[in-house]
DNA sequence: AGGCCCAATGTTAGCGCTAACATTGGCACC
DNA sequence: GGTGCCAATGTTAGCGCTAACATTGGGCCT
């Protein structure tokens, strides 16, 4: 609990410091009344450029700053958008809140955050209360999670609301933006069958993360349009242990000759599974990432990979907020992803 | 006078959404006072439990929420504290941010963030300006960087201020907390040396950040009392790139037995170019990393490094700017940073 | 019974700002 | 030279809330 009922005495607000200036402070030295100060600050254009610089003087001479809650309080607008984000520290979403704040500054947006430990639909209310407690303009979802888009259902129509997440997502009224998922995993199975491996296996990412799903279903779509046989689907989480111990057991068996894997930590679990083993890659198996994270380009051997362009995605997703926020219509145009060829990706063997 | 009916046009706002309830509906609707409500909210005693619950009743048939601003306004209290932190998606920064907003929320508190692309003054000024102009009522920097804490003192005084930064800052007057990187780097090292490596090379990061020179600071410190010969200390950045070439260049010139790494990623690069050097790791040459860092448990070799506990150290943060903001005494013991040994590091060799 | 206290509630006065309306005074126009 | 207009400014009325003070009405003492 925040709020204790302890004696509270003086006026509360920071002990000791006293009160700032207010607009009337500033009026009272230049010698005008607030309304003319209020018209500075918000550039109105009836304000003699004498009687302007007067009052910016008296601001500067003060260190006047306007009260944000006075403002917020007659204006109803809070000049604020939640980000909520997951409660990991995983490159995408830190990369995407960061592009999303640069964004949010720019157009004079203040960023309130909220992390998801979990991806309940009470963690994600909960994170939508805390917004709209907050009287937030406007919700990005960094979190491209089922439940979580189907937990943010309720608040279509209560806030504006863009999610990140592949697909899907329209029927439920949400607002969603996203890296094209599918043509990335499209890239780099069409890149391994180019190759010329015959099929190619996928590592997947957990199925209930949306991203993960659209890779699988790009995948399945791209080989299956090549007319190449299906390949095998093997479920993973997103954590290098996962493609560490897939590889051993792939290298156990006989290695497929193309590895798809859902993101670059699977990947470098399995590049490390097959060094130990004794598979060489590229050589005897290609293995190619996704998202090119901070390293990949140093894995051993260096990743092929999915680039996807995050600080893209998060100017998109602001972008796409402002809009719905001013009830224009919306460009779901997903951001294409790059593909990024090194060396773990090579000519199938034979 | 009585208040005012809800005859009066809409002023801006939210277009198209009405007006939300006020304390007053919620009033009306009880058949209370507003003032009552407010108790209610507040958990003000002497409320009879009757009367809280038709109240409570009320408040939820109207989806009333609180107005912040209204309530900000009165009281003085923003209840934001604003975190600035590096542009970069750092698995440091990042994990540390998450951190700070899990506590944060936990105590009530909103996250306002802004993020610093770059590092000088200006950048610094303007982000802190941002905050200010949002009323928060602290800041805590995520940003362990020389310049970035010295453009800070300015506002010493101005608003509770907690930054990460090792060592060096108490005499500017800004509140600092950190995990102990002198004593990081004294881990790493001494695990070198008692390996029986004679001396240890330290490809150190950018100077300008504090950790970085906390890490050279730590590591000549362990090897002077140590009795060991002076390592050869070369500089470097973060990236994985510049560890491949420190790497190729060590190679090329035959490599020391251990080296030292500020970080996991130029503990990557390091790796790489030595395997392709055919320089084998461990048993020609030691690594070790800082930070742990998602992923480093599979490098190849897995690397040895000292684990960086972020959570423990956005807890303390936040821990401690509650303190500055309440006008305590300060906790400024830093935070206990551990080593975790793994495949890249062995015995000297010969 | 009279008085007193205190729990439970109501009333009033702003917090600092903007929107709407009111008031100036100068100047173009006929 | 009056009329009207408009640019530049002032005045007023809240926005929704909390703090401080005012008002009730029992219960409980003497």
């Amino acid at each position: 609990m925040p709020l204790s009922s302890g004696s509270s005495v003086a006026p509360a607000g920071a002990p000791g410091r006293p009160r700032p200036p207010a607009m009337s402070d500033v009026a009272a030295r230049a010698g005008v009344s607030h309304q003319t100060v209020s018209r500075v600050l918000n550039d109105h254009p009836s304000v003699r450029p004498e009687t302007r610089d007067r009052v910016l003087a008296a601001i500067a001479e003060l260190g006047y700053r306007r009260n944000t809650a006075a403002r917020a309080l007659v204006t109803r607008r809070s000049g604020m958008i939640g980000v909520m984000t997951t409660g990991s520290p995983y490159f995408g979403p830190a990369s995407t809140l960061i592009a999303v704040e640069e964004a949010a500054r720019e157009y004079g947006y203040f960023v309130s955050v909220a992390t998801l430990a979990v991806f309940d639909h009470e963690s994600v209310s909960r994170a939508v209360e805390h917004f709209l407690s907050q009287a937030v303009e406007g919700v990005i979802v960094i979190a491209p999670h089922a439940e979580v888009r189907d937990a943010l259902a309720p608040y279509v129509g209560e806030v504006p609301l863009v999610t990140i997440a592949a697909g899907f997502a329209e029927g439920l009224g949400v607002h969603t933006m996203s890296v094209d998922q599918e043509l990335g995993a499209r890239l780099a199975t069409r890149h391994l069958l180019d190759l010329g491996h015959r099929t190619v296996t996928h590592l997947a990412g957990p199925q209930d993360w949306l991203d993960a799903r659209a890779r699988v279903e790009g995948w399945r779509a791209e080989l299956s349009e090549a007319g190449a046989p299906p390949g095998e689907l093997i479920q993973g989480d997103w954590n290098a242990d996962c493609g560490y111990e897939v590889g051993q057991e792939l290298a156990r068996r006989g290695a497929p000759t193309a590895v798809f894997a859902a993101n670059d930590q699977l990947a470098l679990g399995l590049l490390r599974a097959f060094h130990e083993d004794g598979v060489a890659v590229p050589a005897e198996v290609s293995v190619v990432g996704f998202d090119d994270i901070m390293g990949s380009a140093h894995f051993i051997p260096p990743l092929t990979t999915v680039r996807q362009d995050f600080t893209a995605l998060g100017r998109r997703c602001l972008e796409m907020l402002r809009s719905a926020m001013a009830s224009e219509e919306l460009d779901h145009t997903p951001v294409v992803p790059t593909l990024v060829i090194r060396a773990s990706s090579g000519p199938a063997p034979g």
